[in-house]
DNA sequence: CAAATAGTGTCTATCAGACATTATATC
DNA sequence: GATATAATGTCTGATAGACACTATTTG
């Protein structure tokens, strides 16, 4: 009957059509500093101003896959050795001002990649540190002069936010960190990790302690490195744990 | 051009209209129970089934507020002081064998309410423990020869997981757990939510010290009660904290 | 009285954070 | 030698979990 709300009760054809996109929030680490990926837009609405990657999802195409094209497409690489999982849905009304748009926000964790190359695109995608977009994010860093400053497109902004929430809340609990690393690191390299991501200072020796005494977090390799200049380091890889116990809490 | 992924580089007109559903995860504990508000479904497919209640969103109406629309009708009170989330978007391909559906859940938390009345509706929403429809959740409990065993239609199943986990975790770091209680409660009545939404028995004695030692959590109102018998216990209203520190950990 | 629930205290193992110290590389 | 990073050790205070004990109600 009429009042019903069940979404089967009718015919879906019946109901307002709404247009599905997927945006990105790609994060990596370079030189220190939390780091995502944006374009600049070349059309209006907001023509110039920074965005977040992100399209359409395609009709015979899952909202995952959708985001796994996307990435792969914005970063030029096929297939990527990244974290990818779904963040958030914004869907203001007027969160586009053309029309409808429902986005399906996912959030992907990369190691340092080489500059990314747009697909043959007109837009091109940077590195850009969190901070510049988001100060408010990182307290205690100086304000940044450089590129930025920029407020990002639509409610990009506020998704970038959550992203940066949603990676710092799992940083605590799994062993997410290692996917900012290349395949084999260091305990000082997974700290600076977490240093940059948290916005805050370490104790290298109690993080030193703290990371190889969680069971399964990290598996030796063997061999070494003084890739950072001093004593040369342990090599390690992740190990199989999906949960982190204990787990690396934040400092309060 | 026509390898652009912005998701504005084109009149979205152009591109595939989806259907778009909020579907509600609407959680209570009923006799020491959590348990999970479902639909019988009148119609095909999955006529018969139960599901979890939703419906379409509206052209003009943000998810948030189609969602808290939603949960007004299905429970047929009209201002409800429940807690009400996002949880996650599910867009497989196939998931609604009639056409493109995608659907942003959301996860509601309420006290021990009257029995739902569906809104004048066919449609008859009851409470039904969540052990019964997902025995793995809860490990140590006795096999549920009550009402159902049924599973949901579509995947409403993993929606309901999703939300219950969900939960499960915002219970440590939240004060969430006042959300299925009255205003009004006792320490007692706090604990027996913790333990019909961990699924774990918690010691009644190390759970009034963590608790009531949780800057923030709990104001003691001055009164008492014995509704539980025994000794009487003092009553309780919920502190302002966001966020609960130290947490309440799950037993591992 | 027994039984049930509420509330406090005590003990121990573990963990987080502060910080000393030693080891091994480069400049 | 100076400096930088790596790695281990030590100490203290906070916390989790196990459990003894007391308090106050109902039946």
């Amino acid at each position: 009957m009429a009042t019903s709300q069940s979404p089967t009760d009718y015919d879906a054809r019946d109901w307002p059509p709404f247009a599905v996109t997927v945006d990105l929030v790609v994060l990596t680490v370079r030189d220190g500093a939390l780091s995502a990926l944006v374009i600049r837009r070349g059309e209006d609405p907001y023509a110039g101003c920074l965005a977040l990657p992100g399209g359409f999802v395609r009709e015979a195409e899952s909202l995952d896959r959708a985001a796994a094209r996307e990435l792969a497409e914005e970063t030029g690489l096929a297939e990527l050795p990244v974290h990818l999982e779904q963040l958030a849905t914004y869907g203001a009304v007027d969160r586009d001002p053309r029309m409808r748009v429902i986005s399906v926000a996912y959030l992907a964790l990369a190691p340092d990649l080489p500059t990314p190359r747009a697909g043959g695109d007109a837009v091109a995608a940077a590195w850009t540190p969190v901070a510049s977009i988001l100060p408010d994010l990182f307290p205690g860093s100086p304000p940044h002069s450089g590129a930025a400053g920029a407020s990002l497109a639509f409610d990009h902004a506020r998704i970038l936010a959550d992203g940066v929430e949603r990676a710092r809340a799992k940083l605590e609990y799994s062993p997410l960190a290692a996917a900012f690393c290349p395949p084999q690191f260091t305990v000082g390299e997974l700290r600076r990790v977490y240093e940059a991501v948290w916005g805050v200072a370490l104790d290298p020796r109690n993080f030193h302690r703290k990371v190889t005494g969680t069971l399964g977090f990290l598996v030796p390799v063997g061999d070494t490195t003084a890739r950072q200049g001093g004593r040369p380091a342990q090599l390690f890889r992740l190990g199989d744990v999906t949960l982190l116990n204990p787990p690396m809490l934040r400092p309060v």
